[in-house]
RNA sequence: UCCUCGGUAGCUCAAUAGGCAGAGCGGGUGGCUGUUAACCACUAGGUUGCAGGUUCGAGUCCUGCCCGGGGAGCCA
């Protein structure tokens, strides 16, 4: 039976039997001990009681430690102590594997989180690993759901791809080329005929464009699946690998786009604070007093509504000495967009109509020549969240803004040919997966919200 | 990649001015108790990240390297 079942069951002597680690134990010379077990299922351990005259118990149960993993069975019953109502009375103890307490690195008392991620193939034993996993399911869940109810089709966009200038960073190489001695072409440059796939291939830093593809034959569209950038960044908010949510949506203006990104981010909201309560309640206890009552603030209020052009001119009247000046036509520095989200707007704030010289080719330009139908969603603490726009449907417009980019038209025949054959207005966006779950646990590093972290020069386990 | 702070017992940390390397937790032993961050006593536990240098003497000062945190950039 999982502790979860368990645990929300009525007492009743009913016989049941659990399996799970031990997080502590503690012995009475009254003639029993209590061992904490945790199975995973949920937050709570439940606590079993272990009488003396169990004939495993000098030998097993009182060389039980915290990370033994051990199969109980007992009864359920209400408990006599105070801290838990239901309890199990053992009538028997399997130890399934002992854990040296010597040399097993997870105590009982509190740990860092920098050391836990020197450990990840354990750290899902502790409370904060635990519950970050079952709020990441509940929201990957809630992910599908979202979209599917309201008529989008899932799109598996691919990992692996040839063009080599989605425009969105850094990417990885994919070769199956022997590095050695790679095979080189006459003038000695590397020769990808003789690759896999018979020319440069890498890892998706977004499926976007072809999102765009299945957008203008089904309608409605979205890809959640793994992406890859290969920039050599070190923050608690950057990975190599992470996880993107990209819906697309034909026949749709920016003004759409906002409004499904404020809806799907308080439906992530919503189900973490109504399907992992418990889970809430610990990351508010424990790592981030307040959370809950934040994120309660989300979902009652509308998101601020703010063109870049009118969030430069908030941030020239704020009266800062800024350590990066305010000008139009640059890019929101970090220190500018926490202040619009945690001072001004202390709110969730989208700003839209960005210059066209800072954002990418494929952003629709607005009539005014010089800024593009671009929307990016700020958060507190967090900074962008959700990057995305209304697309460039004109062909003669968008190719155009690929030569100013620096792209040659020709490597893009496919993304243009949407626009050649039946265009329509479209529009989308990326969520950053693990993001939204920093937001929602309140866990300040990125690499504690994924449970095998890559970033530059880390890779283990 | 740049700036900055750090690396001391299994874990979390301390070590005054360069002068015998410590505490709490965890472990072991004993005591006590329907306990729950249990409690009390005793006890074991160290190449102070690595390599070099200065000094009578280096955890402490200097140089290089490795690793980690924070800030910035790139972005989701």
């Amino acid at each position: 039976m999982k502790i979860r079942d368990a645990l929300a069951a009525q007492p009743a002597g009913q016989a049941v039997t659990v399996a799970g680690w031990v997080r502590t134990r503690r012995d009475s010379k009254g003639g029993f001990s209590f061992i904490e077990v945790n199975d995973g299922s949920c937050l709570p351990n439940i606590q079993a009681v272990v009488p003396a005259s169990l004939p495993t118990y000098e030998a097993d149960v009182l060389r039980l430690h915290t990370g033994a993993s051990v199969e109980i069975d007992g009864t359920l019953a209400a408990s006599q102590g105070k801290g838990q109502s239901v309890e199990l009375q053992a009538t028997a103890v399997r130890v399934l594997g002992f854990a040296d307490p010597e040399a097993y690195p997870i105590q009982k008392q509190k740990t860092s989180l920098e050391h836990l991620r020197t450990i990840a193939h354990l750290r899902p034993r502790t409370n904060t690993f635990g519950a970050v996993a079952r709020v990441r399911s509940a929201l990957a869940g809630t992910v599908h759901q979202f979209f599917q109810s309201r008529g989008f089709v899932w799109l598996p966009t691919p990992i692996i791809t040839a063009s080599d200038c989605e425009g969105a960073g850094a990417m990885f190489q994919v070769t199956t080329l022997d590095l050695d001695k790679p095979a080189r072409t006459q003038d000695g440059a590397l020769d990808f005929n003789g690759d896999f796939f018979g020319r440069r291939a890498f890892l998706t830093v977004s499926g976007q464009l072809e999102a765009e593809t299945h957008a203008c034959a089904l309608g409605d569209v979205y890809t959640f699946g793994p992406t890859f950038r290969a920039e050599n960044s070190n923050t608690p908010r950057h990975l190599a690998e992470f996880w993107m949510i990209e819906p697309e949506m034909a026949f749709a203006d920016l003004a759409r786009d906002m409004a499904v990104a404020e809806a799907f981010v308080k439906a992530l909201v919503d189900a973490a604070l109504t399907r992992c309560a418990q889970e809430l309640a610990f990351f508010e206890q424990r790592v981030q007093p307040g959370l809950t009552a934040m994120l309660r603030g989300v979902l009652e209020h509308d998101f601020v509504h703010l063109t870049y052009s009118d969030a430069v001119a908030q941030l020239a009247k704020a009266g800062r000495a800024w350590e990066f000046p305010v000008e139009w036509g640059k890019d929101l520095q970090t220190e500018h967009e926490r202040y619009l989200t945690e001072e001004y707007c202390r709110k969730p704030v989208i700003v839209t109509d960005y210059p066209a010289g800072i954002k990418a080719f494929y952003m629709r330009m607005n009539d005014d020549g010089r800024t593009v139908r671009a929307m990016d969603v700020l958060v507190p603490k967090m900074g962008e969240i959700i990057g995305g726009s209304q697309r460039e449907e004109r062909i003669g417009i968008l190719e155009s803004r690929m030569r100013q980019s620096g792209l040659d038209p020709r490597n893009y025949w496919w993304y243009l040919d949407l626009r050649r054959f039946g265009s329509v207005p479209h529009a989308g966006f990326g969520l950053g997966f693990e993001r939204v779950l920093q937001f929602i646990t309140g866990l300040a590093n990125i690499r504690d919200v994924i449970p095998f972290p890559r970033t530059p020069k880390s890779a283990e386990f």
